[in-house]
DNA sequence: CATGAATGAGAATTCATTCAT
DNA sequence: AATGAATGAATTCTCATTCAT
């Protein structure tokens, strides 16, 4: 079962969930039809464990994220270049999963309420480190926490889809972006003067 | 063959590239598969012309974001809001494609050439724009170009997949963000005293 | 279509309906798998349009036994011999569907409410005719319309069971046999002494 | 392996001999696959062990048939109805057999012959019952006890496939219409005036 | 004796594509 | 140009049977 859902990784990275064939990840694990059906009903059951799996890493982030920053007040670039690391890490480790959520949402509804409710609390475990600065009128939590994760998301994607590697200067940089956007401290002075 | 190309759309929209038969779209467009096959010689041909009609709209989004700042220096928070306009309407427009463009790129080497050149075209833009701060030494131009392109890109779908229209709120918030992050004025002092 | 139903006959006549494979009518039809599921969605489908055919002709034999006798009175021998008659057309007409009907009833719902209609109709219609002899205590006239069925149908199948095709000196026994146990005049007496 | 023959019933009784699974048949009998294979070759197998099970019960009921009527002559009515009510227990003992038997019989050349030679044996007893009316000409002996045995078969599997049960007057009723005609001893004259 | 995981042959079904009209 | 019936390659899925433990 571990090999079936291992070969899945490797096929569905090959590629693409919709062009891979049971067979594929059937010969890829060295074993038969009949086993695969044994242990997954079909091709979506099989993406479903996968997904749950990469779940359970993502609520892993997701409290770490939650976790007060050190010093009090708001995040520091450290603490923000932390989440980003963590992050970046579990995009690359499961990166056929990361690549095509969405699309793997319309599958079926059960993989699309997994997916919800992981995106949901990592968006609030966001919005609630965004909402230190209630003071901050210029940027809705919501909003913004929304748009940090599909940063990372799909930055993580277009780099692969270019063919170039996350480095650390892509890393410091959108830590740097998303600081100075949401946690930079000379924002309370602008926005005070608002 | 428009009413072919608008079915594909509508089909694409209701059930996904891959789960649109061409079944699906010769029915919405009301004619038959021979006709299709006298326009199109497959599925991938189709969305291929799709995609290049979209390109097209693309490049005008990127002369707009290639003009230099009315007022010289570094884009207004204005500027930066009519650029982010342009995309959300350009993105609702095409969204069927836009959701699943990176996923459409592995179907065909064309498809791929397509997309990429847009891709390419669009950050070249940007990250003329940013680089008018040759100074700004914590962001890497091209990292924040393709960083600014993928939260726009995933903020649209993230949204829908969760039922919410992009609304005024979300575009000024987007667009705060990202002017903070890249072009606020005092970034240049605190780069300099860096 | 005719053609996938005649096939359909050969092949349940060969083979049996659990036996039969899609490929055996496709085979026989000389068409294709694709055409076969252009005109029925499975093989259930394809038996539930036979059905429905043999259903037809049921029906006129229903209407046939639900003459009231040319005389008055109770049937006479040559009326009985003539339903008898024409039942036995019709079993061999579609040997292979009513060999196996009981069985196919399980096969899915609407097939089992097509085969309850047939039966309730002419059981109905033969009750109707036993009726005639209100006077006749000993015997119920719906179990006896029922047994009469019961007879006829199993009758045919067990002589090609065995291998013995139906011939004169059967029909006329079983004639003899039901217009004994029903229609006999004699009964009346018998009845009254009672 | 009574475990399982008993399961096999059960099984064959809920969902018929075409739809049953081994898999179904070793769950009721709360064993495995293995076990299964180490008593029974295959499913035929185990149908052929259930129906010559049910052959011996059928050899004593023919036996019974085959005794002279008590007080000579030809049977009387209450011997008729001796033979139905053994029938009908033991139809009503093996009903998943019964109900199937014609078709089980194409399933497999050595189970056909089991079934033949056990009609034989009751076709013929009942043949040699018919027969002491050797001067009833309008009545063939081996028309006349196949039809009988045709009747109480099929009868029984109406009643169930309607819902409803067999009942004394069910019972009743068949003694009377065979009895009516084959034994009535007014045939007698009737033949003889014939 | 008993087990049940693993197997793979075989059946059903789908759907892009062709081609005669 | 337009049609849509026909095709069959490709794929999914089932289930009887085996065999190492």
């Amino acid at each position: 079962m571990r090999k079936l859902l291992d070969a899945a990784m490797v096929a569905f990275d090959q590629r693409g969930y919709y062009d891979t064939r049971i067979n594929d990840v059937v010969e890829i694990a060295q074993t038969s039809h009949g086993t695969f059906y044994l242990y997954f009903s079909n091709k979506e059951d099989l993406l479903r464990a996968l997904v749950t799996e990469a779940g359970t890493h993502a609520v892993d982030l997701a409290a770490a994220v939650n976790q007060p920053p050190e010093h009090g007040g708001t995040p520091e670039w450290s603490d923000v270049r932390g989440w980003i690391a963590a992050y970046s890490d579990l995009w690359i480790r499961y990166a056929p999963l990361f690549r095509a959520w969405t699309d793997l949402a319309t599958i079926d509804p059960a993989l699309l309420d997994i997916l919800r409710q992981n995106f949901t609390l990592m968006s609030d475990a966001l919005e609630r480190q965004i909402g230190t600065h209630a003071w901050d009128r210029d940027v809705d939590a919501q909003t913004a926490s929304m748009a940090v994760l599909a940063m990372l998301d799909r930055f993580h994607y277009m780099r692969e889809f270019l063919g170039q590697p996350i480095d650390v200067i892509a890393l410091d940089t959108l830590t740097t972006m998303i600081h100075r956007s949401l946690f930079d401290p000379s924002l309370a002075g602008s926005a005070v003067s608002d």
